[in-house]
RNA sequence: GGAGGGGUGCCCGAGUGGCCAAAGGGAGCAGACUGUAAAUCUGCCGGCGAUUGCCUUCGGAGGUUCAAAUCCUCCCCCCUCCA
């Protein structure tokens, strides 16, 4: 394909990139481009956040351009040991090896693996000798490195910053240099540290790579960017159900980020809009509910991560329990042994940890109070009943926990 | 190295001998209203037991006291300014 078209095709509205010509001039030299991603190391969990920038991976890999994958594991073994947060663990080099395989495994669900270069920075960091670690340090000055906004910010607020940290922009720039990057891709919030790989590439007498970043997927909370740790995030790998019900969890607003940055072009749902049309008139201009809109969003979604096949039936479950407000098709079972009863009866209370829908027996009684336990649609009001059950009673807590009973004798 | 400020529950943050399981806010959970949306209202929000009870918690370890998050000693960590 011809690189005008390359770009044209690459460059669309999420991306943006430092810059254009000089991405057409790599483009034009008629070779393979080098694409480099990096990858944490310690959170193996993938999800539509990161689906962003694997999805243009993919692009760039179906021009015929090699992506490369560094597992950051060079980093990862030390351990940061600022967030003082949480004081993360050092991880163990199996743990690394393991998150390393699931995070490809993962991968491999957009991307074709196969044609990736999959590397451990460690495997030139380790070998770096002091001198060299200094003469790198030395490319770049204090001044520069707290101009990141996080920096700045921290600084302002005064949380430490270790030297580490400050020394890790320039860890990831060398990434660059090591495998000599023509393009490097990441979310927004990389901007800083892929330029800090500009320069240091120069600094190498390398050309220095051209940077692409992509906009961030905001969480299903609708607040901040999603994230694993938030827990506001839609996993890649999750069941369609699940899938499906997060996607409607969403706010209203935000299922034109999403159909922007994560369906392909010929699978939208909201329709290419007049110039003029205000985003709290989309739905209006569009005619429909914005639930259904919604819900065609989610099923767009779970038919790339599954099948066409899977996100309908998970639409139609939804359906069935949401709106009918019927009893999903397949629930988790608990077991609960002959022991456990006295006269055929067990404490409400018990029965609600033996599901492990609560934390504590406190939760578990709070939960009772606020009447949001019942057994086959019958609220259970009082936190001291002994209820009878039987196999096949279906337990539910809250609008969405529901588990089958199963008696076992022993 | 010197001077000062600080470490409180998931997060932010008040409290400076008893009325403190610890204000307030945020997050979370549940209920009402709904469309597993938004907004709003209500309740819960350390654990165990249960109508006023017990146990564990305020950086860590000791100590003073009838009684400590609050006072004393030592230690650890963070921040600011000076060098």
């Amino acid at each position: 394909m011809k690189p005008e078209q390359q770009l044209e095709l690459l460059t669309p509205h999420p991306a943006n990139v430092v810059t254009d010509e000089q991405l057409l001039e790599k483009l034009r030299q008629g070779r393979p481009l080098r694409i480099k991603y990096g990858a944490d190391p310690s959170a193996p969990d993938l999800h539509l956040g990161h689906s962003i920038p694997l999805r243009k991976l993919k692009q760039f890999q179906e021009l015929g351009h090699q992506v490369i994958f560094i597992i950051g594991d060079f980093t990862g073994r030390i351990g940061d040991p600022s967030g003082r947060t949480k004081t993360r663990p050092i991880l163990t080099d199996e743990d690394i090896q393991a998150n390393a395989q699931t995070y490809v495994e993962q991968v491999g669900q957009i991307l074709d693996t196969d044609r990736c270069e999959i590397v451990y920075n460690s495997s030139w960091f380790s070998d770096m000798t002091t001198t060299e670690l200094l003469n790198l340090a030395s490319q770049y000055s204090v001044a520069r490195m707290l101009e990141r906004d996080d920096f700045a910010l921290r600084l302002k607020n005064e949380v430490s910053i270790t030297v580490l940290e400050l020394l890790y922009p320039l860890i990831q720039a060398y990434d660059s240099v090591a495998v000599e990057a023509d393009v490097e891709l990441g979310g927004t919030d990389q901007l800083f540290n892929f330029l800090v790989g500009r320069d240091i590439m120069r600094s190498y007498g390398q050309e220095p790579q051209v940077v692409m970043t992509l906009p961030l997927l905001v969480g299903t909370d609708g607040k901040q960017k999603m994230s694993k740790s938030l827990g506001n995030y839609v996993g890649i790998t999750e069941p369609p159900g699940e899938m499906f019900g997060k996607l409607m969890s969403i706010p209203d607003r935000l299922v034109f980020d999403y159909d922007r940055l994560l369906l392909d072009p010929d699978n939208k749902v909201v329709p290419t809009l007049p110039p003029n049309v205000p985003v709290d008139g989309i739905f209006k201009y569009m005619a429909q509910n914005p639930r259904d809109v919604k819900a065609d969003l989610a099923e767009a979604v779970v038919a790339m991560y599954h099948s066409p096949e899977a996100a309908t039936r998970a639409r139609e479950e939804f359906d069935r329990v949401f709106a009918a407000g019927q009893q999903p098709s397949e629930m988790p079972e608990i077991v609960i042994t002959n022991a456990d009863l006295e006269d055929g009866r067990i404490w409400i209370i018990d029965l609600i940890m033996q599901a492990d829908f609560g934390n504590s027996n406190s939760q578990a009684r709070s939960l009772v109070r606020q009447n949001a336990v019942s057994i086959n649609d019958e609220v259970i009001t009082d936190e001291m009943a002994e209820v009878e059950v039987a196999s096949g009673d279906v337990l539910r807590v809250g609008r969405r926990r529901f588990a089958r009973i199963q008696i076992q004798s022993r």
